[in-house]
DNA sequence: AGTGATGTGGGTAACGTTTTCCAAATGTTT
DNA sequence: AAACATTTGGAAAACGTTACCCACATCACT
């Protein structure tokens, strides 16, 4: 009996070129697809690959040339509104070689740092970040490192494409749907920001913006009402309870995105409130869960696997030609209408 | 004025050596505290890392030495479960050097071959694997080839550790709780399983198992009813209105997943009926949603947080000691009662 | 036959680390 | 003072690729 080995060798591309009688070059320009080999050679080169089982190593690769590796950085697994990008994304790269890698879990800038630093070390071929909160030098640091695509972030950048969704125009999407409904008191939770730049690039910050412009369009700027937490569902439910307590609590209540909105309804079921009975509610993202039968939350839909797949081609375009002008992508929400928005009672 | 480069050329270890005055040898082992290296060179060398912004690439590190960088393959991105693991990996790999990388949608043995094979060719230095379908040989190789733990796989390899929740023993929990309030007609939506190893080894398949054999335990054997569709909201959709449509329609159903589970509420709400009151619904895994009051669903909970730490842990200690036998452990799971169970009418 | 263009293949030097030596300096024991 | 052990530091060879060249053969055209 042959035992095997604990830990196997490597097949390397020495190996590969030995068993087809060619050298290593010759082995590595048939990989990629280089100028220089006759069919002949291909064919050989092929079958060695084949039979050895060979894979290029994608550390080597680094050393020298790509590593047909792109990494997304999302902020948080439990968004849902990010797998929809991540489908986008991962689409669009179906039917090449490029393998995708994610990070998750960066909430400050800090973290965010490390973890695109560590994308870097690996010498990743492009990146997608989601939502990124780091300044924008730091971005534009990494974007001359490594090709670089921003979703979620409305920056203009010499150095990086940007794929977002038109906040502005969602949040007074919203607003004008509240508003058509004869709400006057319509509140908004936003995900508070102190940040200078960030207060003019995140669409956190402009979808609150867009609910201040809309507000005073329907000649209701007196009603402009904010509570300032987070998008988490904890935000949301906090952000309620804020909003209920006030003297004149509002009949409709907008979340800056469905997460939020969640926390809201969750809030209300304690507060023995029903919506849209008691009070309208109405989400930002559209996430899957607000199509669901028992929820059925009014939401702006900001088409996140087209997102997605817009980065991904942009992406693919900027690692061929680094020297293109920088793009601003910039998509059309729609207003999705259910259960939990009505006329206030 | 000085124009930045459109590409800045890497800070290397040669880079640092010369700014502190010593051999690349000499840097190499101050970064990674190996032996040989006087308090003085250390700080010398320290100094010229900070100054530098020096960051030792991955890539080139793989080539001789560990590359700090750990895979985790999910199935699903949008399965809330597989956050709380991932959190857990995280929280226990935050004071270690350790990188996190992910990859996700692989939902059959031939992306999972692809997404573990990039994670080899990257050089990793440990793999997680999340519920993977491959088959054990499959899985064998790739343990032989970088220490791996396999969570949500019930394997006994001599290769691999794995970490699982008592599956058996959790659906016998939710029957019993379902049985001790009065209900016979109970059914189980299940995800298919045509694989027999599969069928000995995954986590749906256990708890299908569990379930009839409780059924068993509590004298309604005659009562085992199944609908097999898939681990997803639709699958719980389609279960419910298989189960509903029976002659003798149950009067609660046990979802395999806390995602079916939902579907399952979807299903109701569509037919105009509600749970508890017309059919009690269960499921299996206590995400973070079923916590919603809206929705208040009972479940399984089987500690997703501890899961993915006692991984982490397991993974770190077998890349130290890649000999070490391999340990399987198995959690207890507890029963969460919640809103959507009670006695049937 | 001579010239140049084109096709085909390989040799070799990187890439940025770590590892395995080895040498010199210093300390400790007899 | 000699002999030996320990500490401190460096030189050089990997690791597995790709990029840059150069050499040879073949072919088409003067």
């Amino acid at each position: 009996m042959h035992q095997q080995p604990a830990t196997a060798r490597r097949v390397t591309i020495v190996d590969v070129a030995r068993q087809a009688g060619v050298s290593t070059t010759a082995v590595s320009k048939v990989l990629r697809n280089a100028y220089g080999t006759s069919p002949h050679m291909r064919s050989r080169v092929r079958a060695a690959v084949d039979e050895l089982g060979y894979r290029p190593s994608a550390a080597a690769r680094a050393l020298r040339g790509r590593t047909w590796t792109l990494g997304v950085m999302l902020p948080d697994v439990r968004n849902p509104f990010f797998a929809d990008i991540l489908d986008g994304v991962a689409e669009h790269l179906d039917d090449t070689e490029y393998q995708l890698f994610m990070t998750s879990g960066c909430n400050d800038a800090t973290s965010e740092a490390r973890v695109t630093e560590a994308m870097i070390d690996h010498s990743m071929d492009g990146l997608i970040l989601i939502a990124p909160v780091s300044p924008p030098a730091h971005l534009d640091r990494l974007a001359r490192t490594a090709p670089t695509v921003v979703i979620g972030r409305h920056s203009h950048s010499s150095r990086f494409d940007t794929v977002n969704d038109d906040d502005f125009t969602g949040a007074a999407l919203m607003v004008a749907h509240l508003a058509g409904l004869g709400h006057h008191r319509i509140a908004h939770i936003e995900h508070h920001e102190s940040d200078r730049v960030r207060l003019a690039e995140m669409p956190n910050a402009l979808r609150a913006d867009g609910y201040r412009h809309a507000m005073h369009q329907h000649g209701l700027g007196e009603r402009v009402d904010i509570a300032s937490t987070t998008y988490t569902r904890d935000g949301g439910y906090h952000g309620a309870r804020i909003l209920l307590g006030r003297k004149n609590p509002p009949t409709a209540i907008f979340a800056g995105a469905d997460v939020v909105a969640l926390g809201v309804l969750d809030a209300l079921t304690e507060a023995g409130l029903s919506a849209p009975g008691d009070v309208s509610v109405a989400g930002y993202d559209n996430i899957t869960l607000a199509g669901f039968r028992k929820i059925s939350l009014t939401s702006v839909d900001q088409a996140g696997h087209r997102i997605g797949s817009t980065a991904a081609r942009l992406l693919l375009e900027r690692i061929t030609d680094p020297t293109r002008p920088t793009a601003q992508v910039k998509l059309s929400p729609t207003a999705v209408l259910r259960g939990t928005t009505g006329p206030p009672r």
